[in-house]
DNA sequence: GTCTTACTCAACCACATGGTTGAAGACAGG
DNA sequence: CCTGTCTTCAACCATGTGGTTGAGTAAGAC
């Protein structure tokens, strides 16, 4: 599964651990060995964490003699703000919508029970 | 495992069904039935994505009768888009400053040159 | 060449997830 | 009450995921 960018870059940030890498790498590159230091888990699962932000486009990884510098890509943020805002923004605009929509029902109701006052 | 709201959020939008679904919540309310209606899978197997939604905090359902209407909740959108700017800012300012080192790292290079030919 | 460092690959395990089907709730209408 | 409609619950299955350990690879250091 997770087959389009869009999946596997939500995907990707859906984990704490992988959410807090991207965090680090936005300070300044970092090899896989300086990344594992802070965490009790494996290497192996910090290089399997990489290799899911990698795939989803959010990290690329050079070399370095044995290291393998990991560097944060900011552009699929963009396809995910992108994505969100855009419904963000309809949802918005649609509550707006239907609080003045509820504004005239209750102006009108007032306008009926006045009526019926007359 | 995805225990606090980001992860659930992100968790949920890395489904493609529910992205889709969401998008179509932007638009107006559904009930469980009508979001079901142009998917090949079960109503039961929308009605567990919509659970999703729900623990996500994206969506909301009241009750009218035997029917469960759903409606976009824009609110944890915000913390997405916070988060993600967040570190797309960092990312982005990084790559200008290191732009802007690797210029003066050439302009001392053509320094050093113009010395050297002193 | 051999050693050490930095990392990946492979196999495995527990558990989560998306799907199924069938039964059960909740509720309006006769 | 019973019936039909809308939806959830429960059990199950296949696959995916995050973790482990152990072996394998790549490349500088001795």
């Amino acid at each position: 599964m997770a087959q389009d960018r869009l999946s596997r870059a939500f995907a990707a940030l859906a984990d704490p651990t992988r959410r807090d890498i991207v965090a680090r790498l936005a300070v300044g590159d970092a090899t896989v060995g300086q990344l594992a230091e802070p965490y009790r888990v494996s290497l192996q699962a910090i290089s399997k964490h990489l290799r899911v932000l990698e795939d989803a486009g959010l990290v690329t990884r050079s070399r370095d003699a044995q290291r393998r510098p990991c560097h944060l890509d900011a552009e699929v943020f963009d396809l995910m703000t992108k994505w969100i805002e855009r419904y963000q923004r309809q949802a918005e605009e649609r509550y707006r919508r239907l609080d003045s929509v509820l504004t005239e029902l209750t102006e009108e109701k007032q306008h009926v029970h006045r009526h019926e006052q007359d």
